[in-house]
DNA sequence: CTAAAAAACTACTGGGAAGTAGATCAATTT
DNA sequence: AAATTGATCTACTTCCCAGTAGTTTTTTAG
């Protein structure tokens, strides 16, 4: 099994190989622990490096094995590169469509939960989320547009709740369009200056981006 | 003459050689106008194609020039990448002085003339600043000390911009420490989503972006 | 325990790009 | 006009790295 392009599964991921025997189950399993390993060494190392500058051969030298044994799990370097890119971007698409599956709350709230749940992703896929965002430009066209289309996806899902906010009157009508841009900012910039040897845990780092969101939308 | 390191002149960059006759000064323009013809080439493709895959033969066709002529004015790739990365910062740290040296308004105007001032800059100089944020990494431990320095004094004066706002009560003061890092990543978020052919001009970005700001610091 | 299959490795190729040495061309001076 | 200086180019060298062919090791199956 080789890893081009397709959704990246993580090492939780549902067992698609449900109605195999065991034996192959457990093989599928293994090949997703491998393939989700070199993800994280090589988000890591990316993240150190920078894309281009960082070699298969290091990556390889990092897990302890050699650059052909990447090469069976992923087709070529790129779509290591897309496997990365993909975990920020697909976990926030997640945690935005659960909130807002469940029972409705008011629109405050669930922005204010959105940005929380959101939040903790950057944080938590902190090297990857700063990947991406450096390394979009190295995605095949194909990766890049499946990815630009969740995230087109969750802007536009994020713009609705605005903007359905604010025609019931929970946040200030002024400031419609742009709010949802200035908020993805907020968001998006986390990962550049949050360090987790720092001063500020992540809660209270997720506390103050929640009031300042709900600030911007002028919802206090 | 050679750039390896130093601080960048712009094209319109101080006269220093008055002292000398016209010719010397006259040749030194010569070399700061090259000077900076390659690093506006440079910004320009390292932005597109990002700096490790770009190359100096790249550079250099788009000049219609060839690579030793880069290397007269240029030590190695690195002191382009420094001098690209230098512009952004150095703009916006002596619009942060000029404002700050002017007659003291309120806290709040301060903050909205700087936050103005600041955002226009990174969106005239959009290019730069984002290769700035994406290949800081590539510089040499001595640029990029030399230029995390600028950035950290421009950090320190807002946030004591912000304290002193809070201490004479013009903003909120629940969100003291935090407000000036949000408010840094509204801005430097903006490179990387506007665009010049998108429908919003400049000036309404600007205009929202002050406004943000002031809501995030508790100013409206 | 042996044979077949799967997984991983060793050792290579081919191309690309940073940086340089020395030649050529243009301008300035005498 | 000849000579000197400076600017730019041609033509390399050298290293690095993505990707691969074919071999060895390990696992699985009979």
């Amino acid at each position: 099994m080789q890893f081009g392009g397709a959704n990246v599964k993580s090492a939780l991921a549902t067992n698609d190989a449900a109605d195999m025997g065991d034996g192959a189950s457990l093989k599928s399993e293994f090949v997703a622990f491998k393939t989700n390993r070199i993800v994280e060494a090589a988000s890591r190392l990316f993240y150190e490096r920078g894309y281009s500058s960082c070699t298969l051969d290091h990556v390889a030298a990092e897990l302890g094995v050699t650059k052909p044994f990447l090469y069976s799990y992923f087709k070529n370097k790129e779509s290591i590169l897309a496997a990365i890119c993909e975990v920020g971007i697909s976990e926030a698409l997640a945690a935005l469509e659960q909130v807002m599956a469940a029972d409705h709350a008011s629109h405050r709230d669930l922005l204010a939960q959105v940005v929380a749940k959101v939040g903790r992703i950057v944080i938590h896929r902190q090297e990857y989320v700063v990947v991406y965002q450096r390394e979009m430009k190295h995605l095949s066209s194909a990766d890049s547009d499946r990815i630009l289309r969740m995230r087109a996806s969750f802007d536009h899902q994020i713009g609705n709740l605005i903007r359905e906010g604010v025609h019931a009157g929970e946040f200030e009508a002024d400031v419609d369009p742009f709010v949802s841009v200035w908020i993805g900012g907020l968001i998006s910039w986390i990962p550049t200056w949050y360090s987790r040897k720092g001063q500020r845990s992540a809660e209270e780092v997720i506390e103050h981006l929640v009031q300042a969101s709900l600030r911007l939308a002028g919802a206090n």
